[in-house]
DNA sequence: ATGCCCGATAAAATCGGA
């Protein structure tokens, strides 16, 4: 069995005890981290390496900034999204994974993960809103031409789109954010079916299973939530689904990242 | 009601987040 989990932590510097106290008792084998708000070099590498991963990081000074640890051996494919221009922020990492067989005589599988944050867009009607449609449109094609490969593909990150009113506390106050826009939810699922499955409503399509709380006004002792944080599986990752979850336990912790673990186990 | 909180920067407000 394989675990994935992505995880926005909000800072892996102000964030690092909660996140390695989550890895080492949950023990994903790969873990998509988005907001470490550092510089390759400030990555605190060493206490990952440590819990016995390999460490590859878009970073950037201050905001975004992306990662890949994982317990295999891990080649990055990509550092940005196709398409990048040359002050692109850091909100794309994508590697393929060499996967060991669960028995000594199967054979080792690739695994293909991407670590995605999506850009916020609000206001919504703003530069920032078209920037981030036009960044899902760049999604989609990506997308679409890794699917031809027909590997084992996960896409997992902070899309910062709620799917449907059911992942929203309060779909009429928030009808006008970038989050919950028509236009974003219309990316979003436009990049579902070219074949993906969103592995929390498809497993979980219960509403209100969501991945991030504000820190303003009481919104997690309110369960004033959003469901914002998905991995995208190919059918060839769908088919191999076991489980997923959302492991809200961190969020009811000593200061917390605002958003929570996703995570799946995949038969591989 | 776009402020409440939080992190980074940098040295007190400001920006960005969602």
């Amino acid at each position: 069995m394989t675990r994935i989990a992505t995880w926005n932590v909000n800072s892996i510097k102000a964030h690092l005890a909660s996140t390695l106290a989550w890895a080492k008792s949950e023990k994903p084998d790969v873990l998509l981290l988005q907001e470490i708000k550092c510089l390759d070099d400030g990555f605190p590498r060493l206490e990952f390496e440590d819990l016995g991963y390999n460490v590859e990081t878009v970073g950037q000074k201050t905001y975004n900034g992306v990662a890949i640890l994982s317990r295999h051996p891990l080649t990055v494919e990509q550092r940005s999204l196709p398409g990048a221009k040359d002050d692109e922020p850091a909100r794309y990492i994508e590697a393929l994974i060499e996967v060991p067989g669960e028995q000594k005589s199967s054979k080792r599988q690739v695994l293909r993960a991407a670590s995605i944050y999506l850009p916020n867009g609000n206001p919504s009607g703003s530069e920032k809103f078209a920037y981030k449609l036009a960044w899902m449109e760049r999604l989609i094609a990506h997308a679409k031409a890794l699917l031809k490969e027909e590997e084992i593909l996960v896409l997992g990150g902070d899309y910062n789109v709620c799917p449907t009113d059911a992942d929203v506390y309060d779909p009429e106050g928030w009808r006008d954010d970038a989050l919950c826009r028509p236009e974003s939810r219309a990316k979003y699922r436009e990049l579902l079916y070219l074949g993906f499955t969103d592995a929390i409503a498809a497993r979980h399509p219960e509403p209100g299973n969501y991945t991030f709380w504000d820190y303003q006004a009481g919104a997690w002792q309110k369960n004033n939530g959003l469901r914002i944080d998905h991995l995208a599986l190919s059918p060839q990752a769908a088919d191999r689904l076991a489980d997923c979850g959302i492991d809200k336990r961190p969020r009811g912790k000593e200061k917390p990242s605002d958003h929570v673990p996703v995570w799946c186990d995949l038969e591989l």
